[in-house]
DNA sequence: CGCAGATTGTTGTGACGTACAACATAACCG
DNA sequence: CGGTTATGTTGTACGTCACAACAATCTGCG
């Protein structure tokens, strides 16, 4: 429960602490809801609640009751002042949001390039746009930055080893980004920051044991949740979804490795058989579902065949009870539905109930900006700050 | 660190009493050595260590200080009392063990049978077997039984889903096994308990990011454990990696599905080329390395690349620092040594440093039983008894 | 409209577990 | 053989939570 360190008594009330303030984050919550799941005594709650209002990360709501017997229980809420800055630096663009806890997108900002951003050029534009939206608020408090970078990402101190389409190699972003905004900062595989948002607030919410797959334009990445942990890896670099091998040759993907997940399942090979040059998600979705041609089909269907065999090795492997398709891996299995599952069926291991529950990712393009910044709101629960 | 529960202080001593017996039960341990490990207070320490020695889990020895400055510090190994009963029914045997604390087999009896034994078999000859072994060593207490089943078994309450081989369905084997013996008894997937004893007590001591995989006469299965805990997945079914996709068309794995690691690495396909009806591991491994034909060694070189292909899928995917290989998969390697990494290389991330080490199990034949008792000890330190 | 029942917040007391400091013990070292 | 060092031991202090008694506020009923 301390992992390898012993216990002492107040490592219990930070635990307690954290319990709260991040049940709290995940939705608001009545004083006796907090007090039934936490199993602690009301009047610990009450204790504890008080603190977190002290220290002014929580608000606590009269109003509540509504229609129960007996005394109503306050509402409570996360505060409004904490904000969590956001950064998600793409090929064309750098995003930059401002967050508030509950995972509430306050103010978001995309600034274009032509040339893919420099790591100075991102944490430049990354400050300046963040002191921009940061003014427009009076009683925001700063709580810290995350950074959710398309590439390879040591999560313990938020170094990028290697993000090739921004072509950037061990650049220690979350350092920078801390440094130059004057709070702590993290930085992580950007799919497995989407996969920690759709854990917390989108589809895989209350799931214990959940796989996200994104399918973006340069690729097919992923977040693994296991036992209500996210799974890092070693390094940090758990989650690559993109590079699981389904068949032998084939071409190659993006890291040149043949008969891969990402090398079958492209989003530009889909655009193609479609004619079409660009297309957000909506438009990719409904070009999907309107045209019915033989090709598009067929390309449809092997992308779902091969996206089949990936899933059902890492069911077989990591034996989750949902997965969560987030990207345009969405509109794919929208094109067809029924047929995803089918194939999965056939290739997983024959468990005769619970059968393992395939959705589509609820949260749109904010995914990544809301996850970015669960970075710095983890560590804020980890050690909440006297005030 | 409580999970979703809130800590209680008496949680909080529980909690590192189950650390201070780990620990022993890991490696015997000094006090002084307790007290750097845990960052508790010497006297804590102290405290913590009189009572298990009360409880009968461990014992002091006086014995220690070799060489150092100071006032020596006593050894804290296990209690010899302490024993778990340990069960591992295969095609055609059953076997039973009494395990101590440390992992350490104590006696071990194979009951050979001509068919597959029916549970009833197998719980009457663990029973009879246990009571006779249990009968010799005087000062022991029963504390628990496991037993490790070739099958998919759900670990929270030892219910056998589906156990091919041995042809059971949804037989909870945990239960009749504790019932007959009147202790509590747990159940899990055979290769899983491998992967934690080679975690606990062989190749993967102190790893955190682990993954074992275990080649055996009926097919490949494996262990996942990952920031220090082991995987269970949903339902207590993760780690099969036997079935994880490698390509399309081949020939069907146990399950029926076609293209998998189990399809194609098999230890009756090298029996075959060899030449042999049967083979213990240290036989197979000899002959694997003598026998040097075209056959024998193009053989090899199909069912190690298969391997690889698996093995980069899962470190992709889940991003591991050490693997751990047992059973045939072992002696595979053996015979032509750097292949299995050279080929994973060219699969997996390229992450700079770091490479996957990839290690042959340590453990021999008490693999199972050891893991088996683990299931047993774990409950132990959980929950202390009182005497 | 008022009262009974139910549920929850509030407050004070007690129990439990660890940290800390002072002292005791036992090795090594010159 | 005394000084140094590291560790075990003991008694006190502090922090956290549980518990019980009481207060507050809702629903429901006549």
């Amino acid at each position: 429960m301390f992992g390898e360190q012993g216990g002492r008594n107040d490592l219990v009330r930070r635990h307690n602490l954290a319990l709260v303030l991040r049940r709290v984050h995940e939705a608001p919550a009545t004083r006796s809801e907090l007090t039934r799941v936490s199993g602690l005594n009301r009047s610990t709650i009450g204790a504890l609640v008080a603190e977190l209002v002290d220290r002014g990360l929580v608000v606590e709501d009269e109003a509540a009751g509504a229609g129960q017997v007996g005394r109503p229980s306050p509402l409570v809420r996360p505060s409004d002042a904490p904000i969590a800055v956001a950064v998600n630096p793409e090929l064309d663009a750098v995003t930059v949001a401002t967050v508030r806890l509950g995972g509430r997108v306050l103010a978001k900002e995309r600034v274009t390039f032509d040339a893919p951003p420099t790591p100075e050029e991102a944490v430049r534009t990354a400050v300046d746009t963040a002191r921009r939206l940061l003014a427009q608020h009076a009683g925001a408090r700063l709580v810290g930055a995350g950074v959710a970078v398309p590439g390879i990402v040591r999560r313990v101190d938020g170094l990028v080893r290697l993000a090739p389409h921004l072509g950037w190699r061990d650049v220690p972003i979350a350092a920078m980004v801390g440094e130059a905004l004057g709070v702590q900062a993290g930085a992580a595989n950007d799919a497995g920051l989407g996969a920690q948002a759709e854990w917390v607030f989108g589809a895989g919410r209350g799931v214990d044991d959940l796989v996200y797959v994104h399918g973006g334009a340069s690729g097919v990445g992923g977040g693994i949740v296991s036992g209500g942990v996210l799974i890092g890896g070693a390094t940090g670099h758990a989650g690559e979804l993109g590079h699981v091998g389904i068949r032998r040759g084939g071409s190659a993907d993006t890291i040149g490795v043949r008969g891969t997940l990402e090398s079958e399942v492209r989003r530009s090979a889909l655009l193609e058989v479609l004619g079409l040059e660009a297309a957000d998600p909506d438009e990719l979705e409904a070009a999907l579902i309107a045209d019915r041609s033989a090709p598009v089909r067929a390309e449809v269907r092997r992308q779902l065949d091969a996206l089949a065999v990936a899933l059902a090795s890492v069911i077989n492997l990591l034996n989750p009870s949902r997965i969560v398709l987030g990207g345009f891996l969405s509109a794919l299995t929208a094109a067809t539905p029924g047929r995803l599952a089918d194939v999965v069926a056939t290739r997983a291991l024959p468990l005769p109930d619970e059968p393992v529950d395939i959705r589509r990712a609820e949260l749109g393009s904010d995914l990544l900006l809301i996850g970015a910044a669960e970075l710095p709101f983890t560590r804020l629960f980890a050690d909440p700050p006297p005030a």
